[in-house]
DNA sequence: ACGTTGCCGAACACTGTGTTCGATAATGGG
DNA sequence: CCCATTATCGAACACAGTGTTCGGCAACGT
């Protein structure tokens, strides 16, 4: 039984989602050929193609990667069935973890292929929690779970690119407090109440 | 002096970007081929190099002209200086009134250069009324205005794109309703005490 | 009616894609 | 340590789509 695959494998594929995520940030995603990526991994052509469709599957399997990295992460600070507030606070702090990754996939030079994958993401998990139909909010009118879910994702990823962006401008928790105090005024108010 | 313009031209532009747009809606903007557009739209290929550099181009001119549909009916309903909170009830309505255009350029299978342009536009418009530092929201927390608008504009395009997405399901005013309950829940209930 | 201007269409060079195949060399199990 | 396996290389290829050029023709507005 191999320890996890062939060495070369394991090679190969680093080395292409080094040089994708390199040239990303050099030309940005666009702009980025299949043949600069083979020129900056040194691999060849048959090579990519034995292992990728295309340059668009390359770029999720670096998502994917970053997607386990985060669902580990979330799995071990919260076993079982966790309080949905956590979320926010890992997402901020995986991202600042891996800025590098980050700025590539999300930064302005990276496609938007990634940022709708991190929206399905976001909303799947934010609106897990949440019966079909419910009153939302800390307050009155009678939101759609789904709606609500899809607010608070397109909020939490909206802030997280743009710290992106702005090259991390803050710290993780800040980012995270902020959030929370834009998406739950009234709780934040009593909580931290002087 | 002429009216507006030759009317070849206008015949020309308005062919290419219903050509646009219903091939978007059939196949997906990637997929759409220059030479695609030509077809449908009955025009030379020279034709249309001269008038848009290309299928991006074409596809920019379309969503300039919703754009300043919105400005115009925006300064229409509020004549100057605006409160802010008309904004997004006016995107709404917009967009309910142009759905067709908006199924190809934020539904599914149009591209996500239009989402980006919609997203700047709407933070700008949002953080128009802010000053660069103050404490936002209803309640507490020190929140920079840049991050703030960040926050709601995000989430107002979340709303929009997920309500084109599921085709409109309920009015434009039920959605402004919604977005305003989430985002401001203290003065909704505060407003809407029975 | 006339000068101007936009349109056509076919040809062209060019860039990038994705596939094929035999030869070579690294790999991990026995 | 050896060997069967398997990944990689590299070069060639067909193909699809892009953006440009230019002469002739037709529609336009005045």
């Amino acid at each position: 039984m191999p320890q996890a695959e062939d060495r070369r494998v394991r090679r190969t594929r680093r080395n292409l989602a080094e040089a994708l995520i390199g040239l990303i940030l050099q030309k940005g995603y666009e702009r980025v050929t299949v043949q600069d990526i083979l020129d900056r991994a040194d691999v060849g052509r048959s090579t990519f193609y034995a292992h990728f469709r295309d340059k668009e599957a390359l770029l999720l399997s670096c998502f994917d990667g970053l997607r386990e990295d985060l669902n580990q992460q979330l799995d071990a600070t919260v076993p079982t069935a966790a309080p949905r507030g956590q979320i926010p606070a890992a997402i901020f702090a995986h991202a600042y973890q891996h800025r590098p990754v980050y700025r590539a996939l999300c930064g302005r030079q990276g496609g938007h292929i990634v940022s709708g994958h991190l929206h399905t993401l976001l909303t799947r998990s934010l609106g897990l929690g949440l019966a079909p139909e419910s009153r939302l909010g800390p307050a009155s009118a009678q939101v759609p779970a789904a709606v609500a879910a899809e607010f608070y994702a397109s909020a939490l990823l909206g802030l997280l690119i743009w710290w992106v962006r702005q090259d991390f401008p803050h710290g993780p928790d800040w980012m995270a407090g902020t959030y929370e105090a834009l998406a739950h005024p009234g709780l934040r108010a009593t909580a931290e109440m002087p």
